[in-house]
DNA sequence: TTGACAAGCGGAGACATCTCCGTTTAATAT
DNA sequence: ATATTAAACGGAGATGTCTCCGCTTGTCAA
């Protein structure tokens, strides 16, 4: 849960662990104050009391310090995935991809403006690369392992797109642009949109 | 062609269209020199000798300029589209569904640095308002009529999702973000992305 | 022609993102 | 303890977006 970066090289200094801690906090305070949307970088830095710079050095934007902040419940809803879809082995895999688009949906309620956050400065700068976080790739798996299973038992239509490309589709319909257009200006409950998504990428 | 805003008003001061004029031109060359992405709503004022402000009442952001420039190509699109699918009103709907695809790729790839930058800039600004550009809007009311058809000859699954959420999750699916996420990570051709998209969302 | 005035202009400036680089400092070796 | 050094710091500044507002200028009516 510590660790921000893979190499384990060598341990973090006194200080920048200070520091982090400092931002963590700082961050957290503002967002709830202002909401996520409206705190600057900059502000964050103030609030924390360090240099632009330093803030910077750490994350790179809002979107990595937002992902930070949400390590804990990403891992949740991972273990909730997992288990999920073990106690449903037996279930056909369309059913089984319902109950994880639902826990999904859960935890997008749930991190709402952290989850915007993250993709908004995802996309903002790295190569389109929403696609390339790790919560979205560890789902994409996920996903891209249901839809071959429902090709191969095959009740379905015969010819099927690719998986993978499935599961892209899938995701960006599942991101906050999408979703949060859905319940906010289309009016669907998270219930519902449950079931349209679902309707829309079962077979 | 010529207007920009929609109530007819009073004609464009003559200052006023020269300016047009010379942001137009501007933009164009400074796109063509550098590339969309790479140019900043500032570079733009000063190679068109205004001031900032003045670029900024004209165009609320770099997105709202780039649709002026696609306009042309953007009138052309709906024609061709019209047409095709007055040409073969005959065949069922989700074969007229793959032409407009297929005439809606090639627009995106010929215009395609345009309109990313347009996707952009409305999604940073507006409330995730890409979607009420009248090119989406447009688009969305020409798929709901062809997946409420579908739904009517009903050959295909009973329960279908809503046509509107469909459509929805068709555009995003179209978006540059998705769109150049397949060509150029996935390495999809313009001819295999249309392939799979329709396999995704013809029934 | 002239006067009035809405429309347009333009640049200063408020804020934001992000980088560069000289300085400081914690950790480790001696 | 002290020296060494890689890492971390911080803030100035480059560049960008976008707004505000006093000034200028077409346009139209008289």
């Amino acid at each position: 849960m510590n660790d921000t970066e893979e190499t384990p090289g060598r341990s973090e200094r006194r200080d920048a662990a200070e520091n982090r801690q400092r931002i963590l906090e700082a961050a957290l305070r503002l967002f709830e104050q202002q909401g996520v949307e409206q705190v600057s970088m900059n502000q964050i830095a103030i609030e924390a009391q360090i240099g632009p710079g330093t803030l910077y050095r750490r994350y790179r934007n809002k979107g990595e310090l937002c992902l930070d902040l949400m390590k804990e419940n990403i891992v949740l809803l991972f273990e909730n995935i997992e288990t999920h879809l073990k106690q449903h082995r037996a279930d056909p895999p369309s059913q089984r991809l319902k109950g994880l688009l639902a826990l999904f949906i859960r935890f997008r309620e749930k991190k709402s403006q952290l989850l915007t956050g993250v993709e908004e400065s995802a996309s903002t700068n790295r190569f389109k690369s929403r696609t390339q976080s790790p919560l979205y790739l560890e789902l994409h798996e996920l996903l891209v392992e249901l839809f071959d299973e429902m090709k191969v038992d095959g009740q379905s239509s015969p010819n099927q797109p690719d998986s993978v490309f499935k599961a892209d589709m899938l995701l960006m319909a599942l991101s906050s642009e999408s979703y949060l257009f859905q319940r906010d200006e289309r009016g669907y409950s998270p219930e519902k949109f449950l079931e349209q998504i679902w309707l829309t990428f079962h077979s």
